[in-house]
DNA sequence: CGGGATCCATTTGGATACTG
DNA sequence: CAGTATCCAAATGGATCCCG
């Protein structure tokens, strides 16, 4: 069965949709991190350290902008931040576990060892 | 229960691993238009019309590089170039399948159009 | 603590022209 | 047809300093 070739238009493309939203390399991690509970700003850039804070204050503003997570802040000394997911941010999940689980296995699997052939097919 | 935290180290965080191969906002996409076979190079402009010539071409050689996709190259006049998933590349449609899922659901959704609230971008 | 502002090097990507 | 090569503008990203 031939599905519709609605990606000739990217407005209506739901993966492009997806892929846009999901943004950088970076957003899709994110969402990880916050699949366990609230997150401070702080405790990112030590589950994530190579990720520099600029960056990362990049990526939350645009998943804050795009309706995926809650910045909430407590009026305390020292102050603190602390993001979630909205019930947007928890309707992406499965997106985010079937990334985990190819990732995981693909790690796992010696196949992608071999993953850097030749790529000398033709004989020029 | 509590998920390891894995994405401690990004060399071990099946999320990172997956979105570094899913790569640019575009390889989804090509993997995408490739699930209803194979592809010829001049088809994915007309399929991705946003897309440029060196850019597709980029993206391909990189889904290539990383063993999701197939190059055979016919030498006939004039010659044809055909792109198809790999094995490897099959392997990740269940990743596509669910950012298609939640695309179009969130395209559908009403909610998606209070996405946009008061925070003002002042970069660019 | 949680950022914003600024400077600057690197990378990306479009446009164009050319090739086998 | 299926790219590659080149040029160049724009975006990205790290480092650093500053602030409430």
């Amino acid at each position: 069965m031939k599905r519709p070739r609605i990606y000739n238009n990217p407005e209506n493309c739901p993966v492009l949709h997806t892929a846009h939203i999901l943004g950088s390399k970076w957003n899709p991690v994110i969402l990880y991190c916050l699949m366990n509970g609230n997150v401070r700003f702080g405790k990112f850039t030590v589950l994530i350290p190579t990720i520099s804070r600029k960056v990362l204050s990049e990526q939350l503003k645009e998943l804050e902008h795009h309706g995926l997570i809650i910045r909430k802040v407590y009026r305390e000394k020292p102050p603190r931040v602390e993001y979630s997911l909205s019930p947007k941010g928890l309707s992406i999940i499965p997106v985010i576990d079937a990334m985990c689980a190819w990732g995981r296995g693909d790690m796992e699997n010696p196949a992608s060892l071999s993953v850097y052939p030749k790529q000398e097919i033709s004989d020029h």
